[in-house]
DNA sequence: TCGAGAGCGTGATATTATAACATTCACTTC
DNA sequence: GAAGTGAATGTTATAATATCACGCTCTCGA
């Protein structure tokens, strides 16, 4: 992502977030950016590195923190298979996405509107999904 | 799951290990019985404890070396989300398993051939997917 | 001014998972 | 039978991931 485009993407998320009447604030915006600069997905303890240039602070509550929060806003996915996290670059308030993985470099497509299952449980009601595939994305795959 | 159809789940399991060159040890059927006890998922240090009974034996590599072991024989399913682990009644060697999770009353149930992806990324060749589902159940859908 | 709530700092700790090396045991090969 | 081999397990330690609990500091509005 170039500094431009990064430049603009925070300021999306920020707008997002005024518009859900919430803020983001400068530890929030500076885990997203650390998120939206990688080339992959992130571990927490990683962002946590990265943020302690400051002073004493940057504890682990405090990246989860704005983790949970960039999550809610649906401006960051968690990669539950790897424990790792993804920025997603177009705001989006639903939940779920499903995630292309590769296994590679480490890129992460995201695409919504996922099939849904055709062969659910009779009645079960779905409230939440996680779907990640892994794999070789069309650049890594062996030719 | 009755203590019956427990004991011939179990046999089953040890025809499948044997099938494909490898044993069902003590060790691995103890933790297979315990998975498929419990009502749904069960978290690996509760294995742990569930097997302390033993004498000093039972540390945390002895039931995550049976886990990865029983996740190989298609015998077990890890849930990505939950941090899980659920019985697989029929032992199958795919890899890919789709999950209904009951989030009220810890029922899982099991799909497979799950509907791909439409939109998988251009080139994109998938190795293994993730696919986890959470909502209520038929039973304990609210009304 | 003052209370209320959100956000964050901080220290401690809980939970999940693996690394590294020693031991045991069944099996084979001499 | 003795010695070698490999798979499985035991054992100690530690790494990696995540949360709890408490208190401080803002801002905002009553």
């Amino acid at each position: 992502m170039t500094a431009d485009s990064l430049t603009k993407a925070l300021d999306a998320a920020e707008a997002h977030c005024l518009e859900r009447g919430e803020k983001l604030t400068p530890v929030r915006k500076r885990v997203l950016e650390l998120v939206l600069e990688a080339d992959g997905p992130v571990k927490a303890y990683d962002l946590l590195e990265a943020l302690k240039p400051g002073p004493g602070s940057a504890k682990p509550p405090t990246v989860y923190r704005a983790l949970d929060f960039l999550m809610t806003a649906g401006l960051v996915h968690k990669v539950e298979a790897l424990n790792a996290f993804v920025g997603c670059s177009h705001a989006h308030d639903e939940g779920g996405a499903e995630l292309f993985i590769c296994s590679t470099c480490g890129a992460v497509e995201e695409r919504h509107g996922a099939p849904l299952p055709m062969n659910a449980p009779e009645g079960f009601m779905i409230q939440r999904s996680v779907v990640e595939h892994f794999g070789q994305c069309a650049n890594c795959r062996p030719a």
